[in-house]
DNA sequence: AGCACGCCGACT
DNA sequence: GTCGGCGTGCTC
């Protein structure tokens, strides 16, 4: 397993190609003239084009080799690392995505078949120039102001304000020296011997801690657990300061874009330089710059989003993963893979540390660190124990509510009473799906599915209840099956939109505004707009979980948790994850704003452990209580689950392949493995693909991957049917 | 992924 | 008789 040197392939020698062409297998090619080593990026010929590839290992041997062609060129780039190779391959086997495919994310420069890009810049000749004009002498005293600083003839012409021509007169003379300098150039030196903010007691220590882990140059993750203004920042950049004291690499991943900005700032403060920056909204020359100086080492620290986990680092010693409860961190890339998972994968191949931070850690987070395989450490705040909201459940079974009402009288009155002082309120809505729950507003009975533990929604074209886990359907009844009550079983579960028509039903005389994040083009106007209701700007807010991501709102303090319940039963595990969070959130704030913070939860289930838990502001107790919720129902983390969604324009198409592989599970029986399903995807047509979902539930510690490999690989997949696996799914709707 | 080859309907 | 539809198959 260990890089034996550089691996060198002579010239003619067979070797076996990875490229990023959507093939299941390596490649034989000749290395070409001057030969490659093991690793080396590639550029070869296939069919009739030139495509990209990487030396992944010697040649098989098992083509006919008078059809073995050569390999045309390596690329100007530092070969892939073993590392890197390793870390794609598991990858790879986790997600179960093709290795092209991995390939692709690890190759994403801009500009990586190109030759080094250059670029004409001017400095002082040692000829003195002739008829020395005025223009020629402001050019000369600007080089030499710039000392040995090359600048380009723009660069040049505009500093001393003359003509290209006057510049091109000089070199001609040999008074000025025109040469070809790399246009990507190492970012400036970061500092880590410069002195940052003060650290209190606390935060000194949890940053020595996180220094000795990085010191001791081998793999380990911390969580380092604070709420926000507990100087969370502050530490884990003592972390990477001593990761590049060493003069390893450090990597610190952000879920948004939109904090990119800010956190540059603070590095620049603390390190005297901005840091290499990695996202989708950076511009391709810059990306081309931080690919290639990662490296070639010549950035320390990138800032970036969940793809730069893929950046060829050459000696990474340290990841921190900031908000590491974000959802963002597990999306779409072309890949579907869990950002904070896969860090600490890389982190354990590359001998580097990772650092979870988090005012709210996922629970999985949690449950390893109970189970022992991380580290944690608590920041306390510096402004002293935080103050709770004052919360308070409120019973639905016993409101008044008629169908198609979310906000009970109770929340009603408290509404009315903060909007009477000036204060604003918040209507959270904690959950991601759609589908609203049927449930009898007489009993608070859940209508659920006989054969998972689901719960059933009304499809409003078949006037049939639906269990979107297993897709089974039965006819709306008309009396509770619980309770015997006649006609009070409704549709719960408001869109936005419906809640925020009845909050301004409720109070007409009211601003209502609806924060979502769907609702608004860029990140940067929804910024902007949060600004404008966290000044007075709104006097009811309508919010996701979108609300809850670290903006201050000093005139909030009312939240309204519309439906408390939801999760309760598996549809979707993290909304009680969110409420919870989001009662930190509002936490956090309370202790800043003059006024007390108050939290009404609309429950039918007041005495349930998790609504409890959450009542008592007791963290240790949410968390346990919603492990147990999730051991006994068996899903993450202590089950495994997996996603299947088919898509194909030809929804029979879809749902025949879905019923022939719910059919067809004999691989999955093998390792013990349930398949639920096929029902609609939470959201069932895009772009006019119709989308159908199973579900594999399986224990932990089975290999669930090979399994679902075995199974998938029982069909053949049609042209214009496309079939993704989504490992760890974030949500089960 | 491309881009070939290959076997069945409406055109000069 | 051909031009062309995109369904299967190959690319070292």
């Amino acid at each position: 397993m260990a890089e034996t040197g550089a691996e060198v392939f002579e010239e003619g020698a067979l070797v076996g190609v990875l490229t990023t062409q959507p093939l299941d297998r390596l490649l034989d090619y000749r290395a070409p003239e001057g030969g490659c080593v093991l690793g080396a990026l590639v550029e070869v010929p296939l069919g009739p084009r030139l495509v990209p590839g990487v030396v992944w290992g010697p040649g098989k041997g098992d083509f006919d080799i008078r059809k073995v062609r050569s390999v045309q060129r390596v690329l100007d780039a530092a070969p892939m690392r073993e590392e890197m190779r390793q870390f794609l391959t598991r990858v790879a086997d986790y997600t179960l995505t093709p290795m092209p495919a991995m390939l692709r994310l690890a190759t994403r420069a801009p500009g990586l078949g190109d030759a080094p890009a250059m670029r004409r810049v001017y400095r002082l000749g040692a000829a003195a120039p002739q008829r020395l004009t005025e223009a020629r002498a402001r050019v000369i005293e600007v080089l030499g102001e710039y000392g040995g600083l090359a600048l380009t003839l723009g660069e040049l012409a505009e500093a001393a304000g003359v003509g290209a021509s006057v510049v091109k007169g000089l070199v001609a003379q040999g008074a000025v020296l025109e040469e070809d300098s790399p246009r990507d150039m190492p970012y400036p030196r970061l500092d880590p011997g410069l002195h940052g903010k003060p650290l209190t007691a606390d935060q000194a220590a949890a940053a020595q801690v996180l220094r000795t882990g990085v010191e001791g140059g081998a793999y380990g993750t911390t969580l380092l657990k604070g709420i926000t203004g507990s100087g969370k920042t502050e530490v884990y950049l003592e972390a990477v300061a001593a990761c590049l004291a060493r003069g390893r690499q450090a990597l610190v991943l952000l879920p948004e874009i939109a904090l990119t900005g800010a956190f540059l700032t603070r590095v620049e403060a603390r390190f005297g330089a901005r840091p290499a920056e990695w996202h989708s909204g950076v511009t391709m020359t810059e990306r081309r710059r931080c690919w290639r100086m990662v490296g070639q080492g010549g950035a320390q620290l990138v800032v970036g989003a969940r793809s730069a986990l893929f950046l060829p680092f050459r000696d990474l010693g340290l990841i921190v993963v900031d908000e590491e409860h974000d959802t963002s961190y597990k999306q779409e890339d072309g890949v579907l893979y869990n950002a904070r998972d896969m860090a600490v994968l890389r982190a354990s191949l590359d001998s580097a540390q990772v650092v979870l931070a988090s005012a709210t850690p996922s629970l999985e987070s949690w449950a390893n660190v109970e189970a022992g395989k991380y580290a944690r450490i608590e920041l306390t705040s510096r402004f002293g124990p935080a103050v709770l909201p004052a919360m308070r459940a409120v019973d639905m079974r016993g409101e008044a509510l008629t169908a198609g009402h979310w906000v009970s009288p109770t929340l009603q009155r408290g509404i009315a009473e903060r909007l009477a002082r000036g204060e604003q309120a918040l209507l959270f809505l904690n959950r991601r799906g759609y589908a609203p729950v049927t449930l009898c507003r007489a009993c608070g009975h859940q209508i659920g599915c006989d054969d998972c533990d689901a719960r059933m929604v009304e499809h409003r074209f078949l006037k049939r209840l639906v269990c979107h886990q297993c897709g089974a359907t039965r006819p709306m009844p008309t009396l509770c099956p619980s309770c015997g009550a006649e006609g009070r079983l409704a549709p719960v579960g408001p869109g936005v939109e419906r809640l925020a028509e009845e909050a301004q039903a409720l109070f007409p005389d009211a601003r209502v505004a609806v924060l979502s994040s769907d609702l608004y083009g860029t990140a940067r106007a929804l910024k902007d707009h949060i600004a404008a209701i966290a000044d007075g700007g709104a006097d009811i807010i309508i919010g996701t979980q979108l609300v809850a991501k670290g903006h201050n709102f000093p005139l909030l303090t009312l939240v309204g948790v519309i439906d408390a319940d939801l999760g309760l039963q598996g549809s979707d595990l993290r909304a009680a994850e969110r409420t919870f969070q989001l009662m930190r959130q509002v936490t956090g704030r309370a202790g800043r704003g003059a006024v007390a913070g108050e939290a009404m939860l609309q429950t039918y289930q007041p005495e349930h452990p998790v609504i409890r838990a959450i009542l008592a502001g007791d963290e240790e107790a949410f968390w346990r209580a919603e492990a147990a919720e999730r051991r006994a129902a068996g899903v993450p983390p202590y089950g495994r689950m997996a996603g299947i969604i088919l898509s194909s324009p030809d929804v029979q198409a879809v749902f025949d392949l879905g019923n022939a592989m719910a059919r067809a599970d004999a691989p999955l029986r093998q390792i013990g493995a349930q398949v639920f399903g096929p029902a609609p995807a939470p959201i069932a047509r895009v772009r006019g693909r119709h989308r159908v979902r199973l579900l594999v539930k399986a224990d932990r510690g089975v290999a669930l991957q090979p399994a679902l490999a075995a199974w998938v690989a029982q069909f053949r997949i049609p042209a214009n049917l496309r079939l993704s696996i989504d490992i760890d799914p974030q949500s089960f709707l």
